[in-house]
Order: C-alpha cells, then sequence, then structure tokens
DNA sequence: AATGAATGAGTCTTCATTCAT
DNA sequence: AATGAATGAAGACTCATTCAT
C-alpha cells in the first residue's frame, strides 16, 4: 500500500486543503484515536470534500503517515539544532542540555505525541515513528564517540542505546503520564535527575 | 462497552472452550496483528462457532482484555514472588535481582508481548495493559521506602517513578528490538549495565 | 480475486438464500446491464442482506461468474446429451440434430445469454463464458473425426473450428436479433438453412 | 446522455487535442479495458487536461462512442470500396474477394477492435459497434439482388443474414483468437475454405 | 481555449454482533 | 451449550463531472 502523498500541492488553494487536511487528522487522532478516524471524518472536519482527500493522499495510512512525518522532523529538528550547539560540551553539561531538549521536543505537542505512539499500529509503513529513536541513536552516538576520553563504559554502542532509551522513555512517560514533574517549579528537579541518573551512568561507579 | 467476560465457563468443556479463544486470540494477534483480528477468524481458530465465542466474551475488546489480563498477570506474577525475597537485600543486590526479573519477565511471550504493547490501541477499556506498570510502581516504592537510608535521593516517589520506567523501557527495547544484547553472553553484560546505571542514580554521587 | 463460491450452503435456508441471489443477479444483469449491477442492488432484490451476499461470494465477480457457470452449463448439458444421440449418425442427419439443439441451447435463457454475451467483460476471471466455444469445439471434433469418411475437408481442426463458429454465430444472432427467423413456422426453415451450410460445406463441392 | 462530441474542434490547435483524446482512449481500452478507462487517465494520457476533455466531449460515453465510430468507418470504408469493385462479379469470384476484404477490415486493428467487442457493454448510446453488422448486411443483400439469377436460395433476406452472420463470426474469430489460421501460407487457406462455405450455400446443392 | 482543484454519489467490502435452530 | 446463518452500519476508495480561474 502506498504511503508516499499522491501527488503536491501546488496551488495556493490546494495548499491550504492539504493543510486543512493535516491539521483536522491530527486533530482526531488526538480526540477520537486511530480507530475511529475514518478519512470521511476527517475529510469533513477538515471542510473538504472526500475526493480532495484522496487526491492528495493515496489511502488513510498515507495521510496518517504525514501527520508523523511533520510531527516527528518537528522533533528531530530541535535535537539536531541542539545537538549542534553542544557537540563541543563536557559530558555534564552536554548531557543536561540534552535532557532538557528531549524534554522540550517531547512538549512540542504532547497530546499528538500521544496519541501517536499509543495508537497507531506500529506496522506496515506506519512505523515511521520509530525513526526519531533510529535518528536520536545516531546523533547520540556521534556525540559519546567525540567524548569518549571522558566516559567510563566498556560498550560505547550498548551504552548509546541505553541513553537514548532511558532518556526517551522517561521524557515520554513524563510528559504524559506525569505532567506534575514537569511543571515550572519541578521541572529542573526532574532534569537534574534524569541528567544525574545518565551521567551517573556514563562516568561510570 | 462491556469488557468483563460474560459468564465464567463451570462445565470442563466450557473451560476449553474458552481455553481455546484466548490462546486463538494470542496467536492471531502475534501472527496478524489486531487490526486484521476479526472475532469470526478467532473462533474459526479456536475450533469454535462464533456463538460460542460470544457467550464468554461480550466483545472483541473483552477478548482482548482478557488476554491482556493473562499476559500482565503472569508478569506481575513473576516481579511479586521476586520482590518477596529481595525486600531483605541490600540495594546492590536487590536491584540486579529485579532487573534480572524485569527482563526474565518481559521474555514470558515476547511476541505477544510486542503485539499488545505495539498494537492494541490504548484506548477505554483496553488500557489495562498499564495496570503493569502501576503495580510494579508499588511493589518498587515500598521496597525502596524499606531502604531509604541506603539511597541519596530527595524524593522518593519521583525516584521510584524513575526506576520503573527506566527499567521498564530498557528491558523493553532489549526484549523487543536487541535481542543481541541478551543473548547468553550479552544478557550478564546488559544486567550489570541497568543495575549499574539504577544503582549509580539511587546511590547518588 | 477470487471468483470461487466462498462457502457452500449446507443449511437450507442458506441455500435459499444463494439461489436468491443468484436469481436476483440474472435478473438484473437483464433488466439493467452489468455495469449497474452493483452488490447492494443484487442484495436488496434477493431480498437478503449485503453481508450474507459476501458470506457466500468474496467478490461481485464470483457471483456473476457462479451465474455464467449455471447457465452455461445448462447450454452443455443439451448438447452432451444430443450428441451422445446422435454420434451414430450419418452427417446429414446429425449435422441437422446438431443444428437445432444449438438452437434450443441458445432458448434457455435468451436474454440472459445476451446480458452475459454482451455486456460482461471478457477479462479475467470472467472469461469463462467461452468455456462453451471450447467444450463444444472438443464435442464436435470428435463428431466429425468418426465421420471423417463421409467428408471432404482437408483439415478436420480448422473444419471443427469453422463449423462451431458458424453454427454458435448464426445461432446466437437469430435468437437475438432475428426472433423472426424462429417462430413455429420460421424455425425449420432456419434450421433447414444452416444445416445446408454446414453440411454442403462438409460434404464438399 | 448526450453521446454527441460537444463541439467540433475548429482551431488546428483543438484538432490535435481530440485526435490525442481518442488515439489516448483507444490506447487505454486495448491496454488496460473499458473498466479501469476512466476520464482522468485518458486525458493525462493524452496530455490534456480534463477540463479540455470534456469542453469536446460530454460525456466518457460520447468519447468512447468517437473511438467506436472512427473504428467502425474504417472498416467500413475497406467493405464499400471493395464492393464496388466486386459488383459486377460472379458470385465465385464476388464471394472470394468479399471474404478477403471482410478479414482485411478485421485486420485495421485487430486488439482495438477485440477490446470493443469483448469488453465496451452494448447499451444504450454504445451499441454503434452493431452499426457495422447492419451496413454490411445493406450492402451483401444489394450484391445478392443484383446475382439473384447465379443462385438458388429462397429467401433472399434470410440468406444474406446468414452470409453476414456467417462470415463476420468466422473473420472475427479467425483475427481475434486464431491468428495461426491467417498466418502468410495459411491465410489463403482460410479464405478458400470460407469462400467454398458461403458459395456453396449460395449456389445450393 | 485550457487548466486542474474540487466534488460527492455511489461502489465494493468487512466485521462485530444477534438470534433462530 | 453450541451452532452458524444472517444482519447492516460503516469504512475505504473511485471516478465522472463541474466550475472558478
Amino acid at each position: 500500500m502506498r504511503t508516499k502523498p499522491r501527488k503536491s500541492p501546488t496551488q495556493q488553494r490546494s495548499q491550504l486543503t492539504v493543510a486543512a487536511l493535516l491539521k483536522a487528522t491530527a486533530h482526531i487522532l488526538v480526540k477520537e484515536g486511530y480507530e475511529s478516524a475514518s478519512t470521511n471524518k476527517i475529510a469533513e472536519a477538515a471542510g473538504v470534500s472526500i475526493g480532495s482527500l484522496y487526491q492528495y493522499f493515496p489511502s488513510k495510512e498515507a495521510l496518517v503517515a504525514a501527520v508523523i512525518d511533520r510531527h516527528t522532523e518537528q522533533m528531530m529538528q530541535l535535537l539536531r539544532e541542539a545537538l549542534a550547539g553542544v557537540m563541543q560540551q563536557p559530558v555534564e553539561v552536554g548531557t543536561r542540555q540534552l535532557v532538557k531538549v528531549m524534554i522540550d521536543a517531547h512538549r512540542v505537542d504532547p497530546r499528538l505525541h500521544r496519541a501517536l505512539v499509543e495508537q497507531v499500529p506500529r506496522v506496515g509503513r506506519l512505523e515511521n515513528i520509530r525513526a526519531l529513536d533510529r535518528e536520536a541513536y545516531a546523533l547520540i552516538r556521534a556525540y559519546l564517540e567525540a567524548h569518549r576520553d571522558e566516559l567510563r563504559v566498556a560498550d560505547l554502542e550498548l551504552a548509546s542505546f541505553v541513553c537514548v532509551a532511558t532518556v526517551e522513555a522517561l521524557t515520554h512517560a513524563a510528559v504524559l503520564n506525569r505532567p506534575d514533574v514537569l511543571g515550572d517549579h519541578a521541572a529542573g528537579v526532574f532534569t537534574d535527575e534524569v541528567t544525574r541518573l545518565v551521567v551517573g551512568y556514563l562516568r561510570g561507579p
């Protein structure tokens, strides 16, 4: 099944249509979940005919994939920018910034993030969500490699995996299930904790 | 929508029927995914008429919920047993055992675990999967409380959250995406790493 | 795409359902044509739910294929019976009888025959209509072979082809477009003409 | 529904447009069949916008009808020319030439011919294909009338019908299903056979 | 004269669920 | 207790056609 958009909107009118569709899809995904997000409902919510929907997206999956792509792209954008500025920093400082950025990335659109992660079946073409993990892994690995001498880890690859999975899981869980630990006051504490966790691990006993 | 089993099988014949249904559901969930797991297909795979299925389960969700419950119950069983024996152990030892048990728990039926986590929509009655997290959290929190004097953490609740989320995420990711780190040789290394991560965090800098 | 019926009706109730579906399909094919014969319309005309339709036929094509099969089978039944009794007859007599039977076969359900021939796209699994030609060809060929010494044709295969195509086309055209040549009085004349045509050809100059 | 072209292209540019549309339609009819020949696809294949298509053809049927008309016109052209030259010839000679021309006519574009005959629903405005039969019938009838004294047939109208249907069916079947009987060597044999068939019939026993 | 974005009725098909047997 | 035929709402998707630009 095709997941690639069918044709790119060139005129302004069609760009509006596509934008409305993506917005409506995200909205329904958040409000009603993947299962009850039908193409007809999406088209209606977008104020667009069902025919127009299929003019730009060959399937429901393609539509959701586009939403996923846009969302992960936004998150990755933050990560990449942060990493660029962090590359030269020592591990303590760098890690802290990274953790902070990771939290920020999850705050771009937490409700959409949750909907995507929890409900979109990780099957077939729709598994692009995991692309985020993969790219994050590569970025972090490069960072650790560059700071190898500051670390006390035997297996760098394993360490990268541990770091990414850990930070991802904690920020994810915090944003979605424990918004309290991210309140104005608490956010600093939480960031500290996660940083301490990771740095302690990287620095060794 | 009803999620509770409709009636309990009392006769032996009907117990077999229910068992066959649960087995078939798990099997199809693993092999074909949630989306293409229809009640008719499940009934057929179980060698049971669709009518009988609805005699015991009032809806498709109830059926899947039963599978989830059974699976999480098995995992929790392991955790509870382990914790009973660990309660008295010092943090280093206890944590290590807990991590090990967590991995074992994820190995009970990794393919089913993945299917449930990745595909079953976390919506409505079906969110029972998270029950595991909650109970694990309670168990761990009790353990940490009992060993408070060995630790250097400010907020015990926060620490519990961090521990559970971390270990859960790492074992989960390892079992599902990195079976290599759990091979005979590597498993010990991985357990060590995770233990070091957590203990380092709990013990403080 | 599947053309084979999905499951055979065993109970009497379901046999009635299938029969009603086939009847309704044939009726709509005749009255409205293949293009506007939708499965919903057919189900409704059969007084059956759309779900039941798909319980027995996996696609619209399968339904039409079943109608075609039943129709051609009826026609072939006549042909086979006739040929059995004709095998021993000399060419004049045998040919006449065959022509007559061919006309009768086309009279089994002329309007359905027309609808099938003129509108059902000869594509994919639906080309079974031509099966009739093939089997008729085999039957005739055997007959000619058995009477080879009465004939003056060089190429028996070619002659079989010519005979089948000719008689088929003439009876077909007569039944469908010239019902007048088949009226009580005229039918004998027409049969004579066709017989004379074929016998003259087989007997040679 | 309208089948007549909407407006005639006067400028040269629009004549090219119409020509491209007809060509594309024929091509898609042959390659993909009537069912999957959509107007959008045709317009795209013709390098023309869908809007332009509807400027010249008020419906999909009108477009296909135009293709049919052009095709049958080409075939009829051959027939008319041949008949003009044949009118004076005796039956043996004339028939042979006619049969030959009939075969040639079916060879003008056999693949398009097959597509039109086998897939285009003979319904509503689209039944123009049969116009060919009608005109052929008139031509032949005139020819037979002119040579009545050479023949031994009771009913001239019936004889015309038999001749046209027979020759049409045989050439049609040969061109479409038995290209082997029309190979360089075999074509003469086939023409002989058909001629013998018809002449034997017309000349009587 | 041409474009192509937009339309929406209508198509095929699935599947959770009911109920007569 | 079990069966399986029947249901029909609802979903994904197509395509002939229109119309503003």
